[in-house]
RNA sequence: GGGCGAAUAGCUCAGCUGGGAGAGCAUCGGUCUUACACACCGAGGGUCACAGGUUCGAGCCCUGUUUCGCCCACCA
């Protein structure tokens, strides 16, 4: 597809057409029916409503990574995406639509409402999957599902059916968080709660019989209007001889009792509190204790009710300000504080919720949590990085029962039928056409609809198709990894662990993979009204999908929120961007070489610098495979990117040129097979993370390979290599020589154009051998003309000089170096080596550190003493000389 | 109130089972050395938050403290 590569790196030219490239050829593509061994992961689903930011993108960047790492490795991947319906998000969507009209659902009714949720979706709701697309992500498209598909709706069904068969699922008459703008219930986790400034009113209550009050405190003084009770702590001497009697409740005409509960803090406030068992959960359980009535005085947008007598018809909060004036008015407002507190709102539109009194439908989840429990701690399913796992347990072990029904119209409806004959609840997998108890056909369906995450806690079955028994899941369930961020465990993860147990009889995932929130370069979180949000649109099209990609690979230290910028990207840019060069580099001189499949190394005439990095290249492929294993991505990232930059390009890339612009015909051939050898397993190696660049420039490799796709090809695990530790020792000797003289070099302004003269003074021949063998390296690396090596050289006089193990460096001053520069440069290598040996002579003095430490820290300690040592006897003679010729 | 996490170079962060502190960016000096100036070569820069303890040896383990951040919880 391409034969060449262009000059420069320009990811728009080529990400495009290599995803299509792959789509078309279903690459992505789960087999059930492969013998392979399955390896899967369920995406989690983007609401339909849905765009692509920085949390969409770094989730499903790492789940990509795996997944592509997988089918290299050679298991049968799947990756099963799809879309939430989010009720209520898409409702808000869609009725704002309407609004925009001058309309609101009920004006157009329910059966119309939704389809036109529906026509929306088809219109614009698939958007986040395109965007998807442009990251790469290698899911199985032909498997999309939506939570409100015709299969995963027969799912729901037969959970919900099931677990109301089982009694796990009841209808109650309790106070629950209800949304005033939404008009629905919310469960526990979808009140988000904000500490805001607000007011604390005392209010004077008038006892009955006397011309005394009784001071009470509340933050939301409205609700005094349903109020049936005023408690005190039985033990609080002060109101010991108040209980019983009765309070003449203002404004509202109502006479309620004084009652004595131990919930009541004698130390709070006056100690005296107002109790409105239907607007608050406290008072709702006092209520139950003492039998007291629920007023409720608010209707479902929040207004006040008939029970609010002269207030009916008021807004919560006019009807707060008007109670507020009229008591003050009457002298029963005793003060207003400022104060303090947790204000719930609803997730989805941020209103303050009302707990508000209503029949919903529950579920018992406790015994489903115990299972969910044990299936973590006897390690069915992992949770990484580990301490998340607390956080879990403490979830499950206090999980309180779940409200699932909600007043929308956007969702899945309850499967039940109330009987207007006799009351009876049918609750049926088919609609009901009669009543079961009574067989009336005047059934009247249930209105409400399923919270969403109900849908959701079943993704992992319900979209290979449970309740059929088949292929997908017996191949793919459990499945192996969930990925996903901290914000999602209790809604979505533990759902899925308690439902996956209960109906699969098994853990949903393997593991669990938790990974951090994504934020802006200071650290704060990305929102639209503080604007700092990137969109990562914008950055695949300014920096391309691979240099983002990484960026958030190498990003993703566990158990630490990921600051983004853009500068960053960039950075990651350029790495793209020096791999495409190197790849130019490598093709230009792999004219004429043909590749064959596997290498007989022991043919070639491999030389020091092939041979290092062929061992390291095994090394990084091992360290790649066991940082993907643990899941992680940072180091994996960064292996690479060290290896591929600095060892790769900075070194062996330049160590090769003599070779391959040589006469040596066999030099150059083992130069190219390497090069080649290596920038292809590189490219493997990265394809997981940065998928588009690697298959192009793969693409445009010298000769034939045995798959169409770098995608198709097996992930370099550290096989098929030569491994040479002596060689790599040398090399790494030679080019801690090469180091040495360029530090010289630019200690002392020594131009690189300028070529100098060196000697290498050797102790030993074995040195000298390989300083021999690499003195082309240390020649077109270090910019020397004239190397002298040889053991026990007669060493001129006038010389700059550095020690590298037992090799003395030896730079002649000749008119390039000042001997007052020589002076700094030895004065401050001279402390440096003197600090060494100081440090290592005080430890080694250590008798208990002797007599302890095991002998391998010993030897190597005594080693390195002996080292500095030595270096530091040849430093200060070269000063005594340059000091003579001052 | 309970729980969790973080504190390491100017900035952003690595540092896996305790053995002489690392990277990227930024800074400074030098280079158009025929793949790459989105580059190359070199240099400087840290009491690893604080105080104790364990150990021959602590950035890492233990105890406490401080400062940030997050989650959960019914205090009117």
């Amino acid at each position: 597809m391409a034969d060449e590569l262009a000059k420069g790196y320009e990811p728009q030219e080529f990400e495009t057409k290599w995803y299509q490239h792959w789509e078309q050829q279903g690459y992505f593509h789960a087999d059930e029916k492969s013998t392979k061994p399955p390896y899967s992961i369920v995406i989690p689903p983007p609401n339909v409503t849905g765009v692509l930011h920085m949390g969409h993108a770094l989730n499903n960047t790492l789940q990509d990574i795996l997944a592509r790492w997988k089918r290299m490795t050679g298991h049968e991947v799947l990756w099963m995406p799809g879309t939430d319906h989010a009720g209520i998000a898409t409702q808000n969507v869609v009725e704002k639509q309407l609004a925009a009209e001058g309309k609101d659902r009920h004006d157009v009714g329910r059966e119309a409402f939704i389809e036109r949720v529906w026509k929306w979706r088809e219109e614009s709701g698939g958007q986040i999957i395109n965007q998807l697309k442009r990251l790469g992500a290698s899911c199985d498209w032909e498997r999309e599902r939506f939570t409100m598909d015709a299969g995963l709706s027969t799912a729901v069904r037969e959970v919900f059916v099931s677990l109301y068969e089982d009694g796990l699922i009841y209808r109650d008459n309790r106070l629950i968080n209800w949304c005033p703008r939404c008009h629905t219930a919310l469960s526990d986790l979808e009140v988000e709660h904000d500490d805001k400034k607000g007011s604390m009113w005392h209010l004077r209550y008038p006892i009955k019989g006397s011309d005394q009050f009784l001071v009470v405190a509340t933050t939301r003084p409205e609700t005094m209007l349903g109020d049936s009770a005023v408690a005190v702590h039985p033990e609080d001497e002060r109101y010991t001889d108040l209980v019983g009697k009765v309070i003449e409740l203002p404004l509202t005409g109502r006479e309620i009792p004084i009652i004595a509960d131990d919930y009541v803090d004698k130390e709070f406030g006056s100690g005296a509190v107002k109790i409105t068992p239907a607007h608050d959960f406290n008072d709702f359980e006092m209520g139950k204790r003492h039998n007291l009535e629920n007023i409720n005085i608010l209707d479902e947008s929040g207004f006040i009710n008939e029970n609010g007598g002269a207030y009916q018809g008021l807004e919560r909060y006019a009807a707060r300000d008007k109670v507020v004036a009229d008591l003050d008015a009457l002298g029963l407002l005793d003060k207003v504080e400022e104060h303090l507190n947790s204000v719930g709102e609803c997730y989805r539109c941020k209103t303050t919720i009302e707990p508000y009194l209503s029949l919903q439908w529950y579920v018992n989840v406790q015994p489903l949590a115990k299972k969910a429990i044990k299936a973590v701690e006897s390690g069915q399913t992992r949770i990484v990085p580990q301490h998340w796992e607390k956080t879990y347990y403490e979830w499950m072990y206090n999980i309180q029962d779940w409200c699932i029904s909600r007043q929308i119209w956007w969702g899945h409806r309850i499967p039940a039928w109330y009987c207007e004959d006799c009351g009876e609840i049918t609750v049926s997998r088919e609609d009901a056409t009669c009543c079961s108890k009574c067989k009336s056909t005047n059934l009247r369906q249930e209105t409400d609809v399923l919270d969403t995450w109900f849908s959701s806690g079943l993704w992992p079955f319900s979209t290979m198709g449970w309740p059929e028994k088949t292929d997908a899941l017996s191949k793919f369930y459990p499945t192996s990894c969930l990925v996903t961020g901290f914000d999602i465990l209790f809604f979505w993860v533990a759902r899925m662990m308690m439902m996956g147990i209960k109906f699969m009889g098994e853990v949903p995932f393997k593991d669990v993979y938790i990974h951090a929130l994504v934020r802006d370069a200071q650290g704060q979180k990305m929102s639209k009204s503080k604007g700092n949000v990137i969109d990562p649109l914008t950055v695949i099209d300014e920096f391309g999908t691979d240099a983002f990609r990484l960026t958030l690979a190498a990003f993703a230290a566990q158990g630490r929120d990921i600051k983004l910028s853009t500068e960053r990207i960039g950075g990651y840019r350029n790495f793209c961007n020096k791999l495409w060069n190197a790849s130019r580099f490598a093709m230009m001189n792999l004219e004429g070489f043909v590749p064959t499949e596997t290498v007989q190394w022991d043919e070639l005439n491999l030389s020091m610098a092939d041979r290092w990095i062929l061992s390291r290249m095994a090394a990084v492929e091992r360290e790649t495979n066991a940082a993907l294993e643990g899941y992680r991505y940072n180091e994996a990232a960064n292996t690479l990117y060290a290896f591929t930059w600095h060892e790769f390009c900075d070194w062996y890339i330049e160590l090769i040129k003599g070779a391959l612009y040589g006469d040596d015909a066999a030099a150059k051939l083992s130069a190219q097979t390497v090069v080649y050898t290596v920038l292809e397993r590189l490219l493997r190696l990265l394809h997981p993370v940065t998928p588009f660049i690697t298959e192009e420039i793969w693409q445009t490799l010298p000769g034939t390979r045995p798959v169409a796709s770098i995608m198709l090809a097996d992930y370099p695990q550290g096989k098929g290599l030569l491994e040479d530790a002596t060689a790599t020792a040398q090399m790494e000797q030679v080019m801690e020589i090469i180091r040495a003289i360029r530090n010289i070099r630019g200690e002392m302004d020594v131009s690189p154009a300028k070529k100098i003269t060196a000697l290498l003074d050797c102790k030993t021949s074995a040195d000298c051998g390989v300083m021999t063998t690499g003195q082309e390296y240390i020649r077109a690396l270090a910019r020397i003309e004239e190397l002298t090596i040889g053991v026990e050289l007669t060493q001129p006089e006038q010389i700059a000089k550095q020690v590298c193990g037992e090799v003395e460096i030896l730079l002649p001053l000749a008119g390039l170096i000042n001997v007052e520069e020589e002076e700094k440069r030895l004065d401050k290598e001279i402390a440096k080596v003197q600090k060494d040996v100081d440090m290592f002579t005080k430890k080694l003095s250590n008798e208990k550190f002797v007599a302890n430490a095991p002998a391998q820290v010993l030897e190597k300690d005594r080693g390195k003493l002996a080292a500095a040592q030595e270096k530091l006897t040849v430093l200060k003679a070269s000063m005594e000389k340059i000091l003579a010729l001052k």
